[in-house]
RNA sequence: GGGCAGUUAGCUCAGUUGGCAGAGCAUCGCCCUUACAAGGCGAGGGCCACAGGUUCAAAUCCUGUACUGCCCACCA
């Protein structure tokens, strides 16, 4: 007998075993000269101050299945791991830190902070690699890569230069959005927007010379001392003999003027507003387009500034209380309204932004759009394609990308101002002296780059560029990028502008966007609520394997995966179900394979079925990987597995085993070795770890070695094996034997009880293939006599179904309620009937037969004549059994044997 | 205000090109049949959100409606 495995499957040994082997083996280390297509993902890089997630974990395992299968599938597969240095996350965390110690990162100074930062990261940031190897991703270490590694920082300032030198990057001032607590402007796309119920407030505004008032309406009122003119639309009569003339800022005193400006809405509030151009960003274009004074009021930590005259120094929600009521004690206050309106806020701390005019660095996305929106779908494709619309929206109606952040924890920006002359250099590295006037006073700007800058530059960065290394030439573009459309544009976008303006083609073949995890409400999840589920106590609690089976079989396309842990622990059985269907095969299998029998000459009929399916199986799961449809591919396995291999395969094996003839034994022991070994290898990219466990203890041709699982191809196609003919003659028999088990069923008769059965073939060929079956259905349905005799007449008292044409009649003997099988009968009649009646209908209209497909009318005529044919026959049961019924009188059960 | 999804069994969801509505879990029976009780064998359960339209034929295609969710957006 062969190795046996132990009763139960234990992940956590199995996987830290592997994991082990794995990583040391280098099996996952590619050479660039490998044979095979080439095949790369990069890894959207976590956080380093993360912890894996639900959604890195949905992430990973799908770049997962596909690595392991492209590695089958004979390709040259890459996949690099890395971390990105999240600059504003990173340093919260580590702000909080010194907190702690009662210090902030201004005490410490900038260099030590960095330095902290990097100690920090060492000391931490390799916890959420880690994890990633828990989840079994079969990265390659080797070329783990951190975005503010040396190579990619060179990259970065590469980038950077070439950029300014092709006035794609610029520095100017504009209005961007503030955070007052990270202290840093934050691109458009950094902001959330979040409605919430606020209040409208109507001010009077005098005119300044005589009587007479403007009112506007504003939800701001704390930024009245920075207003510098007064807006209203140029055709609203209302307003029409105002605009030109000056008013009065309420309780400052300062006069402004009325201006016309076609932005304004009529409708709403009073159809007049106020400008204040330094914090808002609609009145910022305003007061470009109209030439009005900037004037700032609110300083970069929300307080309000010296010239805001009386409320300097108040926090901003003080000076709009002080301000409201200093409104309505000038006379000056014409009502307030509750209304709902979009605020932004920071998405890192989700501090309230303030729009803040500031000089900042900008990237002219504006220009770069258009070459990422034109690859798409031509150069690379986009699943599932619903994204097409949004991709093609926003690359539309991009604005230029603020890249400057003013915080510690990044790339630096290479670029020095000269203390003496002004002169502004850019380069890759520092510059000695000023190249206009020779001063050596040269100070480099204090602000770093965000984030996303070093991320959109990660598909050929880890690859080496700007060198052009074997990797760079050999995995560039990247085969398919896997991540969350929550930043297709923070991140998809920007790498696709980056990668074709550098390398001249677009980073990816194909961009497959996943979906988002949430809890079984529906709900997002999050730490705060508290309804997260960890990867990696699923993982503990029910083993790995399960946990990225769950997530792979409902990653359908397009759609949000709501998960709980009951799922997870439906899958552990899964997992266990092959365990044990392999502890079967093994308990059945010699010490060494067995040896080779021609699959394509005869076979019983249960073997040609499994494999005219092991077939069909190889063939559809490979193309749900394909197509990246991972549910189907899981589903696929799941079924074939479960209710094909194990439900009725195993069973069917079981007589086989038990056969006197050695050639019966021999070829069922190749069967189970060979069909279980692909089962295996299919579900390999899925549950990595319980599959290789079992691989390693699957027999092996005698003197040959153990191989690794993770580098054996894709099971190959076996034409000889394609027996449709088979499978369903197979299926036949299989419907007679649910015939049998169903009748005990509804009988109430145990399933364990033998009883006699006598079959009414439909024809010659029915019988034979009923003959040649015998053992199989007499195993299955537990039979003690099986006759297989269309002549043989049928008792009176028997239970009677249809199956495939074929009469499936069990005499009915013992305490067995007969009035149970007349209901029974009648049921299945009614239905009979019904089903009738459908297709009839469709049969007797004319034009259903004359306009449907020849081939959809044939095959109603074909279900017409069953239907029929299943009808007549019970019908004819049924007045036998009616008389059996008669003949036994009060007594209502039968005693037929 | 625009855009995009979703609405199918009690729950969570599949349903590729229109052609007999499926799965898992849950429920109800019967079984400890020597791989697995984390199991086996059966059963019940659906106006495919609503209203129109196209078609021989619609869960599927078109139009509208109603909810639900998400994204984008400068009504102060």
């Amino acid at each position: 007998m062969a190795e046996t495995l132990p009763k139960g499957y234990e992940p956590q040994d199995v996987e830290r075993r592997w994991r082990g082997h794995w990583e040391k083996s280098g099996t996952f280390t590619p050479s660039p000269d490998d044979p095979g297509e080439p095949y790369s993902i990069v890894i959207p890089p976590p956080n380093v101050t993360g912890a894996l997630h639900i959604g890195h974990a949905l992430n990973l395992t799908l770049i997962d299945v596909l690595c392991r299968h492209a590695r089958q599938k004979g390709k040259n597969v890459l996949w690099i791991p890395g971390t990105d240095h999240a600059g504003i996350s990173t340093q919260n965390v580590v702000e909080r830190a010194l907190a702690k110690e009662g210090k902030s990162r201004k005490d410490l100074g900038r260099e030590a902070f960095v330095e902290r930062v990097w100690q920090w990261r060492a000391d931490y940031g390799h916890r959420i690699l880690e994890q990633i190897a828990a989840l079994g991703c079969s990265v390659d270490w080797s070329r783990l890569r951190f975005t503010l590694d040396d190579g990619l920082s060179a990259a970065v300032r590469k980038v950077f230069v070439q950029l300014y030198n092709e006035g794609l990057i610029y520095r100017g001032d504009y209005i961007i959005n503030w955070c007052s607590r990270c202290h840093t402007a934050l691109a458009d796309d950094e902001v959330e927007h979040e409605e919430q119920p606020g209040r409208l407030w109507k001010v009077a505004y005098k005119l300044a010379d005589g009587d007479g008032e403007i009112v506007i309406a504003t939800t701001r009122p704390e930024t009245i001392p920075g207003d510098t003119a007064v807006c209203v639309h140029p055709e609203d009569e209302r307003y029409a003999g105002l605009v030109g003339r000056r008013v009065v800022v309420p309780v400052l005193g300062r006069e402004i003027p009325v201006i016309a400006d076609s932005y304004v809405d009529r409708e709403f509030g009073t159809g007049a507003l106020k400008v204040t151009p330094s914090h808002d960003h609609n009145d910022w274009l305003l007061g470009q387009r109209h030439g009005l004074e900037f004037l700032q009021v609110i300083d970069e930590d929300g307080r309000m500034k010296a010239e805001s005259g009386p409320y300097a120094g108040l926090t901003k929600e003080e000076a709009r209380a002080k301000i409201v009521a200093d409104i309505a004690a000038a006379g000056l206050d014409r009502g307030e309204e509750p209304l709902a309106h979009a605020v932004g806020r920071c998405y890192r701390c989700h501090t309230v932004v303030e729009p803040h005019v500031s000089r900042q660095w900008f990237v002219a996305t504006t220009k770069m759009a258009p070459a990422a929106r034109a690859a798409v779908p031509e150069l690379t494709r986009l699943f599932p394609e619903t994204w097409l619309k949004t991709y093609y929206h926003w690359l539309d109606t991009i604005r230029d990308w603020c890249i400057s952040r003013q915080i510690w924890w990044g790339h630096r920006i290479p670029a020095w101002t000269c203390e003496r002359c002004g002169e502004l250099i850019v380069a890759e590295t520092a510059p000695g002296t000023c190249p206009r006037c020779g001063s050596t006073e040269l100070v480099q700007d204090e602000d770093v780059l965000d984030t996303w800058f070093s991320s959109a530059l990660w598909p050929f960065s880890t690859l080496g560029w700007p060198e052009m290394t074997p990797e760079l030439k050999r995995w560039y573009p990247t085969s398919v990028l896997v991540t969350g459309f929550d930043i297709l544009f923070f991140w998809v976008a920007r790498m696709m502008m980056m990668g074709q303006h550098f390398l001249g083609e677009p980073p990816f073949r194909d961009i497959y966007l996943h979906a988002l995890v949430r809890d079984a409400q529906g709900q997002k999840m999050s730490k705060s609520k508290g309804n997260g589920i960890d990867p990696l106590a699923m993982i503990e609690k029910y083993g790995c394997d399960a946990l990225r089976f769950t997530l792979t079989a409902f990653a359908a396309m397009g759609r949000d995966i709501r998960l709980s842990e009951e799922r997870i622990e439906g899958y552990r059985h899964f997992v266990n179900k092959l365990w044990n269907a392999a502890r079967f095969v093994l308990m059945n299998l010699p010490e060494s394979a067995p040896p080779p029998v021609d699959l394509s000459g005869p076979v019983s009929l249960h073997e040609a079925w499994i494999l005219d399916r092991l077939e069909a199986v190889k063939l559809d799961m490979d193309q749900a990987l394909e197509d990246y449809r991972f549910n189907d591919a899981a589903q696929c396995g799941y079924k074939f597995l479960w209710n094909e291999f194990c439900d009725w395969y195993l069973e069917l094996s079981k007589p086989d085993m038990a056969s006197e003839d050695p050639a019966v034994r021999a070829r069922a022991q190749y069967v189970l070795w060979l069909t279980l070994r692909e089962i295996l290898l299919l579900l390999h990219p899925i549950m990595p770890f319980v599959t290789a466990e079992i691989w390693a203890a699957l027999p092996v041709p005698a003197g040959a070695e153990p191989t690794d699982i993770a580098l054996e191809p894709y099971p190959p196609a076996r034409p000889g094996c394609v027996r449709p003919d088979e499978a369903r003659a197979m299926e036949f028999v299989q419907g007679v034997i649910v015939a049998v088990r169903t009748i005990k069923a509804e009988l109430g008769i145990s399933p364990t009880r033998r009883v006699r059965l006598l079959l009414h073939p439909g024809d010659e060929a029915q019988a034979r293939i009923l003959e040649q079956n015998r053992v199989c259905i007499e195993t299955l349905a537990r039979l003690e006599e099986l006759v297989i005799d269309a002549a043989m007449p049928a008792p009176k008292a028997a239970a009677s179904a249809v199956a495939g044409g074929c009469q499936v009649i069990v005499p009915l003997a013992g305490a067995v309620d007969l009035a149970d099988e007349l209901a029974r009968l009648d049921k299945e009649l009614a239905k009979l009937e019904k089903d009738m009646v459908d297709v009839n209908r469709k049969l007797r209209n004319e034009s259903f037969v004359s306009r449907a497909p020849a081939e959809v009318v044939a095959r109603e005529r074909e279900r017409a004549e069953k239907i029929t044919d299943a009808r007549d026959k019970l019908a004819a049961r049924r007045e036998l059994f009616t008389e059996a019924l008669a003949e036994n009188g009060e007594a209502g059960t039968a005693s037929a044997n």
